[in-house]
DNA sequence: CTGTTAGCGCGTTCAG
DNA sequence: CTGAACGCGCTAACAG
């Protein structure tokens, strides 16, 4: 059996709750007990036992990742696992441990936040959702349990009680575009996925940046894939002649960038000579790939870091704080496949 | 306040442990009691407190992972990003939850493995781990604390006593080398990486099928990388005159095998036809290289769910049992980098 | 079959 | 400043 304060109490020749007091730091403990204590904890290597510990304060100190059941894609899971580990790195700071979990249990079918939250297995949460659902979004604010969605964008009206922590996307679709068109580019062929949220905004932004330069929107110049290299390359196959007929494009994923890219190469166009391009992400993956991809940085580390001590903040109110929507700005990387280096 | 067992007793009108043991499926109960029970639990959506229940079975439902601290890595990322997702599928089966963890603690430099098992906070743990750390296997072994190592090959004496899941690398490195033997060639180059552990074991199969084959070993044709695309990439600029010299050359890992591929398309040589290229680990990235990397397929799943099988095991057997050292067996895939579709 | 009782290890009054 | 006593919610004897 593993030591217990009741151990160590008797080891210091004081009471379990002298020992409790004393590893908590409260003031009521003189400095010479106190010392005591500690330095015989430490060399028992005494650790307090969580279970007993979350049973009396409701305190858990471990918070869940709730990650969208498509983790498996390969494409997600690339910036789903560097995002998970930024989580995990900024919440050690705190001692907080990290259950990862999916929204729903494959084999019983149960929703894991429901799970987590009810079972008292974690102390708050962050949802990294691109979907909302309603009945989970009701749950949550009537269990009053801290809650901070991670690369969300809520369109209901409700916004004002949830927190979240998103991109810019908007201003990303802007950045990408305007790049291009001081580049000389009227024709700017945009490649999306998904009809609603994040991928909206982007495209919003890309609209509205060249009406503000004043070059009409054209449908005909928007694509959609479903955001995997594999659908990037098939597109240009698909749509040769489009491609053709631009001499820019604009894809809203990276993966997917470097799909067209490849396709692009192998029905010999040349990057940027011939078709300049300009992805969404940045990751890693792009330095793979020659010419070396101009894209729109999204901070994962920011959001990670934000998301992560906008739940700290929440979970040390003593009541509950008002909503919080953090927006963070992407950047733009500029490498070459715009052919900004040879202007 | 949630519900509690005891909340439930009342509204059945019944007592708390009849509560409890209808629940836990007791054979004590009498099944109109318990049908009852199970109702009224359902209709109020009940859990059971986590905390309290560990508290008094000792047992939390989760089991911790353990990742290595090097997980930033990109190219290791990748691995292991897929590794956890099947980790998580597996485990939910039993409804078991998962804590991920780094070796140590960033901050307070705190071992997560003993701070995990004498916190209480899992029942078990999932070591995936390049290296072993022999103060923290004493530790293990003498907390009596269910742990797999996934990904290891332990190489002191001591491995009866611990359990362990890993890929036949020697047989993976015959298998590569041996196809390309096969195939005609003679002089194979060999790219590996690390002195010893896993890559050994690789180079020790390598060299194995050369001496069954009859060709002499040549220690100048192995080379060694840090696993990574760039570095892949840099050996054959560096090496530019041994790569020549060859007509194969076998990659310890696919990361770097792509490096290796692109470095030398773009030093204009010909994949298959003046150099073969074959890879290990088959990971999903290789799809959107050309040619398609031939490999050795490390049966990640396969790997996981026995991991997982295996700690279950332990977690429900009644004392402890004996070590068990499961290896696993890799598999050629046969794609068009090596020239295999040509003949 | 069911209720009563006693812990599990810790925080926290309440007395001194 | 410290100790005794209680309760967190649950499981597990122990009686009936």
């Amino acid at each position: 059996m593993a030591l217990t304060t009741k151990d160590i109490a008797l080891l210091a020749g004081v009471s379990q709750s002298t020992v409790s007091r004393s590893l908590n730091n409260s003031p009521l403990i003189s400095v010479e007990t106190r010392r005591r204590v500690l330095q015989i904890a430490e060399e028992q290597g005494f650790e307090f036992n969580a279970n007993a510990r979350g049973l009396s304060t409701n305190r858990t100190n471990t918070i869940g990742v709730i990650y969208p059941d498509d983790y498996l894609d390969h494409d997600v899971s690339l910036y789903l696992g560097s995002l998970l580990t930024q989580l995990r790195k900024i919440l050690e700071q705190w001692d907080l441990d990290l259950i990862v979990s999916f929204k729903e249990n494959r084999k019983t079918g149960i929703d894991s936040i429901k799970r987590l939250v009810m079972r008292k297995k974690v102390d708050g949460l962050i949802i990294v959702h691109s979907q909302s659902d309603t009945s989970t979004l009701e749950f949550l604010e009537k269990s009053d349990i801290p809650f901070v969605f991670l690369h969300f964008y809520h369109n209901s009206g409700k916004v004002e009680g949830i927190n979240q922590v998103y991109t810019d996307h908007f201003t990303g679709g802007y950045l990408g575009t305007e790049h291009l068109i001081k580049l000389g580019h009227r024709r700017i062929l945009c490649v999306s996925a998904d009809a609603e949220g994040e991928y909206a905004q982007r495209r919003r932004g890309y609209q509205a940046a060249l009406e503000h330069h004043k070059i009409a929107w054209d449908p005909a110049l928007v694509l959609f894939g479903d955001r995997t290299f594999q659908s990037g390359y098939n597109l240009v196959l698909a749509h040769g002649d489009l491609f053709d007929s631009v001499t820019a494009t604009f894809v809203h994923t990276d993966t997917m960038a470097l799909g067209v890219m490849e396709a692009l190469k192998a029905t010999g166009k040349r990057i940027p000579q011939d078709i300049a391009v300009v992805g969404y992400d940045d990751v890693e993956l792009t330095a793979y790939f020659q010419p070396r991809l101009t894209t729109v940085h999204q901070p994962r580390e920011e959001l990670a870091t934000l998301a992560c001590e906008r739940l700290v903040q929440l979970l040390s109110a003593k009541r509950s704080l008002r909503g919080k929507q953090i927006k963070v700005q992407p950047t733009l990387v500029v490498r070459q496949s715009c052919g900004a280096h040879l202007a």
